[in-house]
DNA sequence: TGGCATTATGTCAAAACTGACATAGAAGGG
DNA sequence: CCCTTCTATGTCAGTTTTGACATAATGCCA
């Protein structure tokens, strides 16, 4: 029982989901491919902390739909009281940026450029999120309560869209100082 | 040579130092043991990336201060100009506010509450940061040109000093809607 | 009919990373 | 004098994670 299985466990506590879901679903805050998700539900699967049940589907490939158990929620909710790890931030961006100098800044302005495009991108999937959590919070997701299944993902959802616009304004402020030393013949 | 090299070889470009020192300056943004920086700058000093002299020294153990030479700046630079990994975050926490409502608002409280305190530890370790930077700059470190080897720096602290006050307001936010919940008697 | 993207699951070798073990000099407190 | 903390370097077994390989159904476009 690592860190990842129990993130697995905590979006399976919210509904039922296939593998593949659950990947798609952890690219927000723990990165997995599915090489590492499968064979770890199957795992879980022999501990009895989830079930699974093949469901045919018409349109695409069949699936397996994982269950959380009893067993499965009594582990989860033991793992919310222990302590919880240190949050890990790994960005080349910011060791390319340490040592900026040596590149051209025409070059640097390229790198921001980019980068400020990924926080676009992902900014407009944030937003395309909280207007589906305003669905099917009725409303105003202020008004949830604190057994709401949606409580959680209404709290992560104001952490990632904070933090992407912050970074995105670092991105445009970073553009706009590497901009100003060109114009001033700085290099 | 994975990101983690070009990241010792980024540090390297600024100044020389030791395995030790490299590995407390990379906290901030690729958090590393020493059981992997050392094996990788001895494994770069075999290649030629890196090269070392023993400093001695009479009030604390004697150490290997690494130095980047041509052929590392070379690779360096390479690196500079190639594709930018993804940022890639890991944090226990998200996983648990996920299915926050597993548990009790006191927990959740607690769970905030040490995670808030973890920010604001950051948050005075950067902004001793920045006045160090401030000093070494001579003031304002608006001024730095883009050649200065503390521009990149500042624009690291830039970035890091929003990120945390974003994720410190965050707690406090989060700290706030569960305890309004508690004294409505949500549960 | 062929090619491509998406959905869906799986295996496996290799790479990245951690945690524990191991050593050791120096400083400071009790 | 012992204990702890900090500085400093190193190894190694085990865990985590990646990237490549493998298979296959469906839909869509040409």
């Amino acid at each position: 029982m690592n860190t990842l299985s129990y993130g697995l466990l905590s979006l399976l506590s919210l509904k039922p989901c296939s593998g593949y879901d659950l990947m798609h679903q952890f690219e927000l805050f723990w990165p997995a491919k599915h090489s590492q998700i499968y064979p770890l539900l199957s795992a879980m699967e022999k501990e009895g902390l989830v079930s699974f049940e093949l469901v045919s589907q018409s349109d695409k490939p069949d699936k397996k739909v994982y269950t959380i158990t009893d067993r499965g929620t009594a582990a989860l909710k033991e793992w919310l009281e222990g302590p919880t790890g240190e949050p890990v931030m790994k960005d080349e961006m910011l060791l390319k940026t340490y040592c900026l100098w040596n590149t051209s800044p025409e070059n640097a302005l390229r790198m921001f450029g980019e980068r400020e495009k990924l926080y676009e991108e992902k900014l407009g999937r944030l937003e395309a999120k909280v207007r589906m959590l305003e669905q099917v919070a009725n409303g105003d997701p202020d008004n949830l309560e604190f057994r709401s299944h949606y409580f959680g993902i209404y709290m992560l959802l104001n952490k990632a869209l904070s933090n992407t616009r912050s970074n995105l304004e670092w991105c445009r402020w970073a553009r706009a100082a590497i901009g100003k030393r060109i114009h001033e013949g700085g290099g």
